[in-house]
RNA sequence: UGACCCAUGGUGUAAUGGUAACACUACGGUUUUUGGUAUCGUCAUUCUAGGUUCGAGUCCUAGUGGGUCAACCA
């Protein structure tokens, strides 16, 4: 009790917790409810985040429920792949997997109380005549012509409403509340309406559909779910929400409502995510440049990173916008305990050690990661010729330039210490190969050398380097909130810059056992993930986040100009 | 012009009437065979104005700013 009022809680806990003391209520009972009509993206897995821990801290449960009350939109295809989403990001809903379409049959029992309640109306006014009667905020509605029908008569027409007698669109059942109130929606709401179409799990059984009104909060009163998380939007709605849980007298689960989270440079509008699949600007909804959890995950993002991530935004009801920095940290932070380190050269530069024997190979050593004793050590072999990095020489290096050029002296990673002899260029003055002199005993891991050398550069012996591809990604839009400027389409900030494909990098031999799906970090570069359109021949590998630096080169405007904006 | 919601460093989130804290970012230092990691440090008139109170980021009132709401979508 004690270690509980130390610790702060969000906005909902502190209501749950409130609830728990004064025994309004005994449990916590979660849902997530997503529609089957798109795939998850980052804004999902702060919800799913929110209902499964906050259940999980209370000892209570979260169901999943698919909210496919809308035949047209809605695919068994996006049910699986939500499914498999959830499970890889860790959470569990065991056997309580769960449809709205199960409970049509109960929905439609509701809807015939109500109407015996004389709460509820069959109404053939057109969709456009339902609107203008609607008013506006600041003018009331005015009632319909049809809403005083008989209760008889309406339960004929509810009736051959389901039995199709009605063509689609021709009539709606709406519930009786108040066509003055001051909140739209309680202004009649729909809450049935003829639509005839194929649903993907009742097939042709209905041809009236309930509204999202008339059916989540009703499956959730089914389910006893006692807390209905949702976004910000849904606020109007609890007034809707809460008169049908009274009058149905069903069981009383709460809604409550918190803020949806954006995240810097992304979007999570299914309809614009479509929009950049459709038209090709990404590959697919698993592009690793997609706030999707299917592109993230392939980007090489950890589940727990994510999760980690969407705990430390935390839980309030003020609009946000986080940071990309927050997430690449949680990412790197996972990684860096996580991941293999292992050498690939970027951009390759031949450096050519004039002292090592032509054809002799030493066997290095290499830690599989420093950050985990129980990773083991692997061998790299070392030779005479081996690439290093281009942007790890310089021919007017300055004092504080770490790394290879005249006059410096360096340590290959996992090797030996080697000093600069001289350079060769092409005709265009591109340096085209470093010679360098190495030291015998300065040998990893037993150097007696007594030789400093400040900078580490990693490398790979090109005898034995793996050719493979690397996919270096960017953000996909290049302002903060794409969809703020209401004057300018979002498309207008699309990053074209966002995908850098290398082709000419150079990996040490052990990744030749890579899998897809397997992360790595290479040294000094940044974490990569071996993607799954890699063959046997090539290796394809996502760059799934840089390293931090602190090393910036001044006065070059060359250097990457997509920095921060 | 209505109703509802929100306002704390650059970005998020705490502080539950009693010394404004934590994380990320940025900038410095230390350590380092990754310019990574680790570690230490630096950076605030709590939107404004009144009020209640011994005491207000917190409660009240008004203002200002931002957001949401009028699909037979969810």
């Amino acid at each position: 009790m004690s270690e509980a009022a130390k610790e702060s809680l969000n906005f909902i806990e502190q209501i749950i917790q409130d609830d728990l003391e004064t025994k309004k209520n005994i449990t916590v009972h979660t849902r997530f409810p997503p529609e089957p009509n798109g795939f998850l993206h980052i804004g999902h897995v702060k919800a799913i985040a929110i209902n499964f821990e906050t259940a999980k801290k209370y000892g209570g449960k979260t169901n999943l429920r698919f909210d496919d009350t809308n035949p047209i939109t809605e695919k068994t295809l996006y049910v699986d792949n939500i499914k498999s989403d959830i499970k890889w990001l860790g959470y569990d809903w065991e056997d309580r997997e769960y449809f709205a379409s199960d409970y049509f049959d109960q929905l439609y029992a509701f809807a015939v109380d109500l109407i015996n309640k004389g709460l509820a109306y069959v109404d053939d006014s057109t969709p456009d005549e339902i609107a203008s009667m609607k008013g506006d905020p600041n003018t009331p509605g005015k009632n319909s012509p049809h809403r005083d029908r008989s209760v008889e008569e309406n339960l004929r027409l509810f009736e051959e409403m389901k039995n199709g007698v009605h063509p689609d669109g021709s009539m709606v059942l709406r519930a009786k509340i108040d066509m003055a109130h001051p909140n739209l929606l309680m202004r009649d709401p729909n809450l049935y309406r003829v639509k005839t179409a194929t649903h993907h799990r009742t097939g042709d059984k209905w041809c009236i559909y309930p509204l999202y009104d008339f059916a989540h909060g009703q499956s959730d009163s089914i389910e006893n779910i006692t807390y209905s998380l949702c976004s910000l939007e849904f606020r109007h709605h609890r007034d809707l929400y809460n008169w049908l849980i009274e009058k149905l007298e069903i069981f009383p689960s709460r809604q409550i409502e918190f803020a949806r989270m954006n995240v810097a440079h992304m979007i999570t509008s299914k309809r614009k995510l479509l929009k950049l699949v459709e038209e090709n600007f990404v590959t697919g909804w698993d592009d690793p440049r997609m706030p999707t959890v299917a592109g993230m995950r392939r980007r090489g993002y950890p589940a727990a990173a994510l999760i980690t991530f969407v705990n430390k935004v935390g839980v309030a009801k003020r609009e946000n916008t986080i940071e990309l920095d927050l997430l690449e940290s949680c990412v790197r932070d996972e990684l860096n305990k996580t991941a293999t380190r292992v050498m690939g050269v970027l951009n390759p530069l031949k450096m050519v050690i004039t002292n090592f024997p032509e054809g002799k190979v030493e066997e290095m050593r290499a830690d599989n990661n420093p950050e985990d004793e129980n990773s083991g050590t692997r061998i790299v072999p070392f030779t005479r010729e081996l690439y290093i990095e281009q942007e790890d020489f310089m021919e007017d290096a300055p004092k504080k330039f770490f790394r290879l050029g005249p006059g410096k002296t360096v340590r290959l990673k996992n090797g030996f210490i080697v000093s600069y002899e001289n350079h060769l260029k092409d005709e265009e003055g591109n340096v085209t190969e470093v010679h360098v002199k190495y030291y015998p005993d300065s040998r990893s891991g037993s150097d007696t050398s007594g030789i400093k050398a400040k900078g580490v550069l990693h490398w790979v012996s090109i005898e034995h380097a793996i050719k493979v591809e690397v996919r270096d990604y960017d953000k996909l839009f290049t302002v903060e909130s794409p969809l703020a400027d209401e004057e300018k389409d979002f498309m207008e900030f699309f990053n074209h810059d966002s995908l850098k494909v290398l082709d000419n990098v150079f990996v040490e031999p052990s990744l030749q056992f890579a899998k897809p799906g397997d992360r790595f970090q290479f040294m000094r570069k940044g974490y990569f993930c071996l993607d799954q359109e890699s063959t046997e021949d090539k290796l394809i590998f996502n760059k799934t986040v840089g390293l931090k630096s602190s090393w910036k080169p001044k006065n070059n405007q060359n250097q990457r100009s997509n920095q921060k904006k």
